[in-house]
DNA sequence: ATCATAAGCCAACACGCGTTGGCCAACAAG
DNA sequence: CTTGTTGGCCAACGCGTGTTGGCTTATGAT
């Protein structure tokens, strides 16, 4: 009675539906619609088309067109396999935050929906605040002088690694999108490291 | 004959309509929804009641949204009072175009509409292309030690101011929008003027 | 083999949108 | 006063949207 929605033991904790399959599909095609038109324009009816169903299954398995939208921009900016940080390349902090943001926004196409939506849409702005101060915030922490100054300074950092994003990603300027990512490191690296470590005013 | 459309001599070229109060009206409300909303939610008919008008004399005097948006949207980043560039102020280049930036900014809402809206629509991307490459580009030039690299170090600068303007007046980051205007450029100026005069790699 | 359940599609709803054309009143020229 | 022109409103159209409920089929446990 108890087990009646797990139809079979699980060692991974969720239990795997019939309809998984689906569902992958529909997040696939809810992200790369939203990242490519922003949320209004990113309609149910396209998502479903382009995941091979019907829109009412949307619907289905995620409520509505917010809950879509919510399941489809779930982050992890994968600071984790960054730990060298810490260890002692302090003085290269900037070059590899950089370097890593690059690399993430090219392969997850998240981070341009959630960009390209957050500037319309209050949840998703609101979404993204709480994802940089959570997970670039402490890493800001770690490196900077005084801790207390780490919003401020990882704010800085944001706004010239959102900012590179935006020309280059989103808003499409030939100059910032013709730039190497190696020519960009070079480049942004000194901004960010300073942004970081220097001593204030 | 020749002069039947204007009532009557008219000394700035252009003759003033009766309706002249209304169309103001008009745009006063477009831009402010477009910047408060982009394009998708900011309606004609929010924007015509806000107006005080009925949303059929929005098309009668703008054809269709489209028109509405690029009149509303037209910007001069007024870089001619900024003439003490050139003059050989040039190491204070980036204080200066940082302080100008912050001060349009927050007078102008037509920036904020264009960046809104940019993000989303591909005329208005170029838009803001072509207004940086045509208004910012030619002051880069001057400052610059290369006028070939104008494009890519203007592509930079702006990289980094829109990306402050995207964190302080869309996203709202609150250690963003907690800065004084003066702290803002004590930290962004030195990167700006890096961006555009520092020797390449 | 049975049968509850899940997956899926179809048709439709209500709504808000951009947009249109016709009608009325205020104005200005003769 | 008359008459053409302009400014303005009203009512409606067609459309695409998010969303809903019911129906059919496949599935897998019993």
């Amino acid at each position: 009675m108890s087990e009646k929605l797990a139809p079979q033991a699980d060692p991974s904790g969720t239990a795997p539906r019939r309809s998984d399959a689906t569902r992958a599909a529909i997040l696939d095609a809810a992200r790369e619609r939203f990242a490519a038109e922003g949320y209004e324009r990113a309609t149910i009816r396209a998502i479903a088309r382009d995941a091979g169903i019907d829109p009412s299954m949307v619907m289905r398995y995620y409520g509505n067109k917010e809950g879509l939208f919510a399941a489809a921009s779930e982050i992890d900016l994968r600071f984790d396999d960054l730990d060298g940080i810490r260890v002692g390349a302090d003085r290269h902090a900037g070059a590899v935050l950089v370097s890593h943001f690059l690399d993430r926004w090219e392969q997850d196409e998240v981070l341009t929906a959630l960009l390209r939506v957050g500037v319309t849409n209050e949840a998703a702005a609101r979404r993204m605040q709480e994802i940089f101060k959570e997970q670039l915030g402490p890493l800001v922490a770690a490196v900077c002088p005084d801790p207390a100054e780490a919003p401020r300074r990882a704010a800085l950092a944001a706004s010239q690694i959102l900012g590179m994003a935006l020309a280059r990603y989103v808003l499409r300027f030939p100059p910032a999108v013709e730039m190497s990512q190696r020519e960009v490191i070079a480049w942004l690296a000194p901004t960010v490291q300073r942004y970081l470590t220097a001593p204030e005013a």
